[in-house]
DNA sequence: TTTACTGT
């Protein structure tokens, strides 16, 4: 049988929307049979500045919330996806994929004190600028989305990093982008999903979230199944066919709920619920070659995209 | 409110 599965009615609007709906199907095997701590221990001996690979020096109020603990340390400690082209920025962390010009995941760390009006911040202010932290071969700049038709999307939120103008302004590094539908996308159910996160940290202590790109295989006329994506500009900027967006709350007693969202990229019509896009996080992580916050136990989350999770 | 583009 293949292994190929369409995954099923509920997801019919993601095919509909990004055209032929096949997926990565994927069996009943255990979720929990997942090596522990895969990635543990690795970085807990890096220092944050080894992994800065980028000389702008953080001012003194960026400090992490609790200065015994690096910011980066606080962002990923629940695990990180995958250890490629690492940076820690002030406050967000991201894997930068050189191939296509976007990153692999983009991994933040939100709570309600960080997301405060702050009237220092102005979003006015932040221009798109490459990133000089990654090889001149592999930079995405400005050109490649200028005239493309395709937004200049932000993987971490600047939404989200309103700590300060510094941090504000680290998002806007074009190595954070990656090219999406602006009308009906990025400015529509993507930015409402954006939000809904921010939301989260009125009724959580803490709520993590990791977000990237994917390109995912459909079918074509022949009846086989080939990937396919435009690219852009004189650097070949890979346009993803889809992104997603993996969400971890955890309560003031240290309870863990998930949630997992894969959208197209594509226009998506406004009454659509996010609800529609949530899929079992094993779709994510079997198309993206990811392990998500895989430091936490699966048995952990009490509640999984909505549902009450009984282990026992 | 936040997301960004295009044209001036």
């Amino acid at each position: 049988m293949s292994r190929l599965l369409h995954y099923g009615s509920r997801l019919a609007a993601l095919g509909a929307a990004a055209g032929t709906g096949w997926w990565f199907g994927f069996t009943s095997r255990e979720l929990d049979g997942l090596p522990e701590g895969l990635f543990s221990g690795v970085f807990g001996k890096v220092s944050a500045a080894a992994l800065q690979g980028y000389s702008m020096q953080a001012p003194a109020e960026l400090a992490p919330l609790n200065p015994d603990v690096p910011r980066v340390t606080e962002i990923m400690q629940y695990g990180f996806p995958s250890l490629n082209n690492v940076r820690a920025r002030a406050d967000y962390v991201i894997s930068y994929d050189a191939r296509n010009r976007v990153p692999y995941w983009v991994c933040e760390h939100l709570t309600a004190d960080r997301l405060a009006k702050n009237p220092d911040v102005d979003r006015s202010k932040c221009d798109f600028h490459e990133d000089p932290s990654i090889h001149e071969y592999f930079r995405s700049e400005n050109q490649d989305y200028k005239g493309s038709g395709f937004d200049r999307g932000h993987m971490a939120a600047a939404g989200n990093h309103k700590l300060s103008q510094f941090d504000c302004n680290q998002t806007f590094l074009l190595s954070n982008m990656a090219p999406q539908v602006g009308k009906g996308f990025n400015r529509d159910k993507w930015n409402e999903l954006e939000s809904y996160c921010r939301k989260l940290t009125r009724s959580y202590a803490s709520v993590y979230v990791c977000t990237g790109p994917l390109y995912l295989p459909r079918q074509e006329e022949d009846g086989k199944l080939y990937v396919k994506y435009q690219v852009l500009g004189p650097n070949h900027v890979a346009v993803p066919t889809h992104f997603f967006k993996v969400v971890v709350c955890e309560t003031q007693s240290g309870d863990f709920e998930l949630e997992s969202y894969l959208l197209p990229n594509a226009a998506i019509e406004d009454s659509t619920p996010l609800t529609t896009f949530l899929v079992p996080e094993e779709v994510i992580e079997r198309a993206s070659g990811l392990l998500f916050f895989d430091k936490l136990s699966k048995k952990s989350f009490k509640k999984i995209n909505g549902k009450k999770v009984g282990w026992f």
